[in-house]
DNA sequence: TACCAGAGGAG
DNA sequence: AAATCCTCTGGTA
């Protein structure tokens, strides 16, 4: 069960018994939950800080003085490792690169042992600088593991799992730190994989209220109030007021004191925020510091700390751990919005209480009590949606911290080819493997250039059909991977020729597990082990949605592998395998579609791993013949591959590739790719399209779906619409300056910036065409600026709702005159109007 | 009319 | 800071 990290002795854990007493120094021992890691530099030499939990609770610090960097360097094939490694502990050398020590080593390199230098050096500070010099030494071919961060280098080589259990030893020192214990000169003695339970774990959420009329600023805008959530309830600090659940605090001073004593009296091993990276922490710190007083919310006493990043900074609380729920929720659920109400909405099927940012500013300005307590009322609205958000995602964030055995804080600000990258580093130190270093930007942006031929796309059968069957490979790519051991390490391998090819002609060692397929397998094993735990449980019980969550995590990862493979950024990049997957995946379906086929199928639709059948019989012979050919399939398929029976439909209907809309035996509606589920359409063009799709599908009644567009198109052309009817959202995915051509977000975003709005990148642009000449991003204007007289109705009727409708109406006969007998009374109307 | 840039979806 | 395939719009020549 432990890993045992020095020596293989069998321990007795006790917390804190005097262990052993050498030359009269008392060692005491403890075993805890390892929460955070990070390290300090006293003196010029690295202190490594691991804090966490002891299985009864206490707090502990342990401190660990002996840890250094290393690097490691390849020499060039005409030099001796042990050469070069002596030059390397040369005086000259070591007084230039601050290397400590150097010696040989053997790792494996794509499946080959290869001898290499391990360079130890004195501090992470010098780690760039020895790198440089080692890589302008003539017998260096290059270095390895040198943009390893110091904390992940420990927590990789000392086996650390992060929320698993560690055995420390080290003597107990007095400490600062709001912590019960703290050792000193500490070591790792034994780490295991018995994990924290996450419902154990003491949380708060928080969410900061800052009044002001504009866009919030540090320097000038206070914060009003600071809600706190935790499993025993919800308290709003503020100032000035009291009752409900609000706390006056004096002043803005006094409340944020206050949240610093909650945090380190309340003893929070996790703070969860929304938005908190980037605007609640580095707010409230801006706001501490101009009233004099510390966010000290780590429990080392420290300020929080903004570091920042390529895109998203991140706030850092020592030795507690955080989590920002923004990326988080960005990555599990495709919404088109991301504001904490959209996101409460679309996860609880609940409103929250909703304020706008002005109206947080106007009652704050009030002081008048029953003002200042909906105040509060929307504070705790919000900080309780952050728990609760946090409750749904935790256990899911908790497996991706197990899996990839990265630190919590980390895995939620990572995205899925960090987590599956630092999983295989990670993977690599266990397995004696040198890690391959990233791509140099001029690497980078020429693997960029290198594509490769993806998934296949039937074009589907239009129009309305009856009694579909669907069929779809259970985890295509990363069945193929571990089927066919698709790895750098086995790519043509001298032994396998002719074995195992793929159809882009490369062929996979059949001999010797890949890398890469053994760690997806592991986690497809444990994937499928959960699953069968699950079946038998209640699905509203909490095992069942603990189990679903770990699952979710590992269906997450094992997806992520082959987009890692052809992602030019990665390590363990490489287009052959990847281009090799995609055409294995191309091999299986169109030998589905073949062999469907065969039984006198007809197939009206396949995506990459899908296939949609159909045959003239009745429903049950449909399902019946569906399962025998499935069998068949089967039978032939290698490996892990397998396809499996999706679906039944009685009717669809097809627009394009990836455009239909099915509906299944219960009354299930499922649509892709359709206007009606893109957030780029207004919701009355989305809307009329929904109906549609429901009336033919549903009720198969195509006279009554095109009523549907009149009405639609009635109401528009009256001005009986509401505004939010017509809002077009556009995000901007670059920054303002770097478009080449002008789309109407992009010229609402040009004049919002001109007016001084800053638009960033990233951010959905809201307008609204109004009437008038000329092009739509002249007259695509900013909600708060168009009055219902103002709107384009035809530009509503001829561009919003009648493209979407008539992609489906038109397969059964209709024109647009059909829907739009308003068009020449309408146009009166105007001349008239 | 033909083409391109850009957005957002599917799997 | 995961891949490719695909459709559609508005702007421009």
């Amino acid at each position: 069960m432990f890993d045992l990290v020095h020596s293989p002795a069998v321990y007795q854990f006790h917390l804190l018994t005097p262990a052993t007493e050498l030359f009269g120094v008392v060692r005491s021992r403890l075993e805890g939950f390892v929460y955070e890691v990070d390290y300090v530099t006293q003196e010029g030499s690295p202190v490594i800080r691991i804090f966490g939990r002891t299985r009864d609770g206490s707090t502990f610090v342990a401190l660990h003085r002996k840890f250094r960097p290393y690097i490691y360097c390849k020499p060039r094939e005409d030099v001796d490792p042990d050469d070069l490694a002596r030059r390397l502990v040369s005086a000259e050398v070591s007084e230039r690169a601050h290397v400590t020590s150097a010696s040989t080593v053997e790792r494996s390199w794509l499946g080959k042992t290869i001898r290499v230098v391990r360079v130890d050096l004195d501090s992470p500070r010098n780690v760039r600088r020895a790198r440089s010099f080692l890589e302008s030494v003539p017998a260096v071919e290059d270095t390895y593991e040198k943009d390893i961060l110091f904390k992940r280098r420990f927590i990789i080589d000392r086996c650390i799992h992060p929320l698993g259990l560690a055995v420390l030893e080290g003597q107990e020192a007095e400490s600062d730190m709001h912590v019960d214990t703290a050792l000193d000169d500490s070591d790792v003695v034994a780490t295991s994989e018995v994990y924290t339970n996450p419902s154990e774990l003491r949380v708060l959420a928080f969410d900061i209220e800052v009044a002001s009329r504009a866009a919030p600023d540090a320097t000038r805008d206070p914060v009003v109030m600071i809600g706190l959530a935790d499993s025993s309830g919800t308290r709003i600090l503020t100032y000035g007021t009291d009752g409900e659940n609000l706390m006056d605090c004096g002043d803005e001073r006094g409340m944020i004191s206050t949240f610093v004593s909650t945090v380190q009296d309340g003893d929070y091993d996790l703070i969860v925020g929304y938005n908190s990276d980037s605007f609640d922490l580095p707010f409230l710190k801006k706001r501490a510091s101009l009233n004099g007083v510390r966010l000290e919310l780590g429990r080392d006493t420290s300020e929080v700390a903004y570091q920042p990043g390529s895109i998203l900074g991140r706030s850092i609380i020592r030795g507690r751990m955080s989590i920002d729920l923004y990326p988080v929720v960005r990555r599990m659920v495709n919404l088109p919005s991301y504001t904490l109400s959209e996101v409460y909405k679309a996860l609880f099927g609940e409103e929250k209480v909703e304020l706008l940012p002005h109206e947080i500013h106007d009652l704050w300005s009030t002081k008048n009590p029953e003002a200042l307590r909906r105040l509060g009322r929307y504070c705790a609205s919000d900080v309780e949606a952050t728990l609760r958000i946090s409750r749904e995602y935790l256990p899911t964030l908790v497996e991706l911290s197990r899996q990839t055995k990265q630190l919590l804080s980390d895995v939620c600000r990572m995205g899925n080819s960090q987590m599956v990258e630092w999983l295989l580093v990670r993977e690599a130190y266990r397995r004696g493997e040198l890690v391959p270093n990233r791509p140099s930007e001029q690497e980078f942006h020429r693997r960029e250039r290198e594509t490769y031929v993806g998934g296949f796309v039937l074009e589907p059968k239009k129009g309305l059909l009856q009694d579909i069957v669907s069929l779809d490979f259970r985890s295509l790519y990363p069945a193929i991977i571990v089927t066919h051991n698709v790895d750098l390490s086995t790519i043509d391998c001298e032994c396998c020729r002719g074995e195992n090819v793929s159809p882009t002609g490369h062929h996979f060692c059949i001999k010797k597990r890949g890398f890469i397929p053994s760690i997806l397998q592991a986690l497809i094993d444990r994937r499928s082990q959960i699953k069968a735990e699950m079946a038998p449980m209640d699905p509203s019980s909490e095992p069942y949605k603990e189990r679903d969550a770990m699952q979710r995590a590992l269906k997450v990862l094992s997806n992520s592998f082959y987009g890692y493979m052809g992602y030019p950024r990665a390590r363990w990049y490489s287009k052959e395998c990847a281009e090799s997957v995609a055409a294995w995946g191309r091999y299986y379906i169109q030998r589905a579609i073949e062999m469907a086929k065969q039984d006198g199928f007809e197939v009206v639709y396949s995506d990459t791993d899908s296939v949609f059948i159909t045959r003239e019989q009745s429903a049950d012979a449909l399902l019946d013949g569906a399962k025998q050919l499935l069998r068949r399939i089967n039978e032939a398929l290698p490996g892990v591959i397998e396809l499996e029976f999706e679906d039944f439909y009685p009717r669809g209907f097809f627009v394009s590739k990836k455009r239909y809309a099915l509906i299944n035996r219960s009354g299930r509606i499922v649509t892709r790719g359709l206007e009606a589920v893109r957030r780029d359409w207004s919701p009355i063009a989305k809307e009329t399209q929904r109906k549609v799709l429901e009336t033919i599908l549903r009720d198969g009644d195509p006279e009554r779906a095109a009523q549907v567009v009149r009405d639609a198109i009635r109401r528009v052309a009256e001005r009986r619409v509401s505004l939010d009817e017509l809002v077009i959202s556009t995000r901007m995915t670059k920054s303002i300056h770097s478009y080449e051509a002008e789309a109407p977000h992009v010229a609402v975003a040009r004049r919002l910036a001109s007016g001084g709005r800053e638009v960033s990148r990233g951010e959905a642009i809201d307008y609204i065409v109004k009437r008038g000449g000329g092009k739509v991003g002249d007259r695509a204007k900013p909600v708060g600026q168009v009055s219902p007289e103002d709107y384009d109705a035809e530009y509503y009727i001829k561009s919003q709702i009648l493209p979407p409708s008539m992609r489906i109406l038109s397969s059964f006969g209709f024109k647009e005159e059909d829907l739009r007998y308003y068009k020449s009374r309408q146009r009166t109307l105007f001349e008239f109007g």
